[in-house]
DNA sequence: AAGTGGTCTAGACCACCTA
DNA sequence: AGGTGGTCTAGACCACTTT
């Protein structure tokens, strides 16, 4: 949903453009020098909250650049969330807000990407019965067996994240293979390893920690930490993999900037 | 941190690109229904993972567009996430990835978006000497006085969200008024609202409920919620306001999606 | 050297909103 | 009706990678 800026604010005057013109000089391309230079008018409220920037052909003349690259310096601004567009109307300067924060996994891809300085541990590895709830998300038939494989990641020798890992058994391929595969879980993560699937859904919950899981994870027991549901689908649209990990919120610290941050 | 695709996959052939043309009958941009095709032909492993895209001209040319249209329709799936773009070598299709979600406060926008669904509730309102914590967050002298609100936030008559916010006392503005703003609640978090600073900074945390704040939200005791902190800077780079809101996973579940789901 | 994506031009017409 | 952003053209040159 959303909400017309032009409601709920009070219009502010568009401010003149700046008159300052691309320096061909610099490396930067004209695109990014217009989106700085704008920003900055933003961050010391030249341009304030609500009030609409100059149009774009505007900031094109007066940058001394073509419609095309002033568009492209605005789509900036959009995707950082410091401006909406609203066709017909204008570009307004968005308020600050909390709800437009987004949060990325990039602490554990970060990690994940350096697999000199990991450690898989498998704890456990087996075929099993189904319980409830991996056959509600696998959709398999009650007593199908699964692939149940538990690891424990060490980053740096230090404990980082316990993952448990459900897949259908698969005939066609080979078991002691798939079990052992730790692309189902770096692969899942990072670019590497061999696994491929169609599309995924992942839920971020809070959770506390088991006795046992506390102790494999080296958190004191109870500790409150991620979980980070995830189910996977192969090209025929089949849930093929499901499972959680375990990490703790100082290991994968969920952290998001709003507004103008850079300068 | 960047891994090259190129690196860790087997490259596969370019597949031929798509001979069919834009429907101009269509109202649908070309750009998009380029982009469906493309996100078609990797959903059916056309083009599968790892593979390169036909080349932004030869896109352009059998589909009888422009390169700058069938350019644009490439940045709609690589903002998607299911294509790469590697200048100089050419976009490849990207494996589907938990590390690259991401997590939005969707679900807390739309419910703070309609105001005629929400009742505030005011626990608390007053000023306070700051504690350890906020000392250091606001960056104020020890002794200082701080403007601390408590807030029980409704919607449809069931508890929602409980907010602390502490403020800075500013002497120039109203304290009354500023105390029970619930723009400092509905301003953060949606379009609406006066309240306006520069930028913030959140941090998304599990936790656990005491007591008290089990009780207020309706929650068993000890349930594990999410904690969602945040700072706020004022245009002259001051944090003004800080605090943090705990908020139930099953009235504000963080779902992703990653790779082909529409269709 | 050839091919790729990245930037850029100088226009054009359209859909939409405001006055 | 005039202004705005949204889409699109048919080129161009550049930076970069691969052959």
């Amino acid at each position: 949903m959303t909400i017309d800026p032009r409601d709920t604010l009070t219009r502010a005057p568009t401010a003149p453009p700046p008159s300052q013109r691309v320096d061909k000089a610099s490396h930067l391309p004209a695109y990014v020098q217009l989106a700085q230079t704008v920003r900055q008018s933003i961050a010391d409220e030249s341009y304030p909250s609500g009030s609409r920037l100059p149009s774009e052909s505007a900031l094109a003349k007066s940058f001394g650049v073509s419609v095309m690259t002033a568009r492209q310096a605005v789509s900036v601004l959009a995707e950082e969330g410091l401006v909406e567009r609203v066709q017909g109307s204008g570009t307004f300067v968005r308020r600050v807000q909390m709800a437009r924060s987004h949060f990325t996994l990039e602490a554990l891809y970060e990690v994940l990407a350096r697999p000199e300085e990991l450690e898989v541990k498998i704890l456990k590895a087996g075929v099993e019965e189904p319980g409830h709830a991996v056959i509600e998300q696998l959709r398999v038939q009650p007593g199908t067996p699964t692939i149940v494989v538990e690891r424990l990641l060490l980053h740096r020798g230090r404990p980082f994240v316990f993952q448990v890992a459900i897949s259908r058994f698969d005939p066609r391929s080979p078991i002691v293979e798939t079990m052992l595969d730790s692309a189902v879980l770096t692969g899942l993560l990072s670019d590497q390893g061999r696994s491929s699937f169609k599309k995924g859904e992942l839920q971020l919950l809070p959770t506390a920690l088991d006795a046992r899981e506390a102790n494999l994870l080296g958190e004191p027991p109870g500790a409150i930490v991620f979980r980070l549901e995830h189910l996977f689908f192969d090209f025929s649209d089949r849930p093929a993999a499901f499972g959680w990990l375990l990490i703790s919120p100082r290991r994968m610290p969920l952290i998001s900037r709003v507004g103008v941050w850079d300068e």
